[in-house]
DNA sequence: CGCCGCAACCGGCATAATGCCGGATGCATG
DNA sequence: CATGCATCCGGCATTATGCCGGTTGCGGCG
């Protein structure tokens, strides 16, 4: 098999498409900051013309590396209690468990896990009752199983 | 102070404005989840105008109630393995356990929590076999009574 | 009690961004 | 050297945005 290399007009690199560039990780970079940036200015950051880049996004989210885009909630109102839900659930792959929790805006971090448990929801609330309450409307979810609460008393170790 | 009370248009309900009512949170429900929809029709999502939610999206931006916006971005850095170990201890408090915990430089973060559970340790791993021998270590440590491995298939959910 | 200011709302118009094409280019392949 | 493919670009009709003035309900005040 050749080497390919691709020089592009003198701007980009080589690179076989496939999966991820360089331009493309240049676009996740600038996207996972600036989330609602015109495709517009995007592309004259990474010195592409608009159409492309619109499709090379369009690309990353149908292969799923973009998998959205959020708004960064800050505090409603001062949240100092953190906890973790664990979660189990009916059936895995549950998409509206994932849309019902992103509306919560206590919700800091959810992660997919192995194991007997299937997910591990960081939350951040500004009472006890809000966790209470928060607690009950998660745990009345449809296709959630079985939930337990721990909350974080203190935070022992925090890195980077 | 009198009770700021808005009636709008017989669709909203009574509400204070100060901080956040019932319709910013419906705003920041439907962003924390589609982050780029257009202001038109989060508009008439919401019962109001382009130009009314426009400005309310503002003030939640300049309040720093929206911290900003993100691309979710699938997996970035391949290679790392991120899970969880949920541990319980035999006695409570344990500065022994902690401390041989920070000694592991895959620890990330680890929170003591309520609950049956006592430690929610967050590891980073270059591998699988990796994270077989820190969960042997761990769980051999003196006053670890018992030690559940939840391994990080995705993040579903990242704010901040 | 009428007037003013304020906060929240709406609609409209010029400007900017988007969606959707067709077409060019470089490269591997038969 | 023709074909297919991936990537790129530009242009035009459509849509969204930024910015403005105008309306409405209500508390404050003379």
């Amino acid at each position: 098999m050749f080497i390919i290399t691709v020089i592009l007009s003198a701007a980009a690199m080589s690179g076989n498409m496939q999966d991820t560039d360089e331009i493309d990780r240049a676009i996740l970079s600038i996207l996972s900051r600036e989330g609602r940036v015109p495709m517009k200015s995007l592309a004259g950051r990474i010195g592409l013309s608009r159409s492309t880049t619109t499709e090379r996004v369009s690309r990353l989210e149908r292969k799923g590396i973009i998998r959205g885009y959020r708004a960064d909630i800050g505090q409603l109102d001062e949240g100092q209690i953190h906890a973790f839900l664990l979660l189990t659930l009916k059936r895995t792959p549950s998409i509206g468990v994932l849309d019902r929790l992103a509306g919560f805006s206590a919700v800091r971090k959810v992660s997919s896990v192995s194991g007997q448990l299937d997910l591990v929801v960081e939350v951040e609330v500004g009472s006890i009752n809000a966790l209470n309450e928060l607690r009950n409307e998660v745990a009345t979810l449809d296709n959630v199983e079985d939930l337990t609460t721990a909350i974080v008393l203190r935070r022992d170790i925090e890195r980077s």
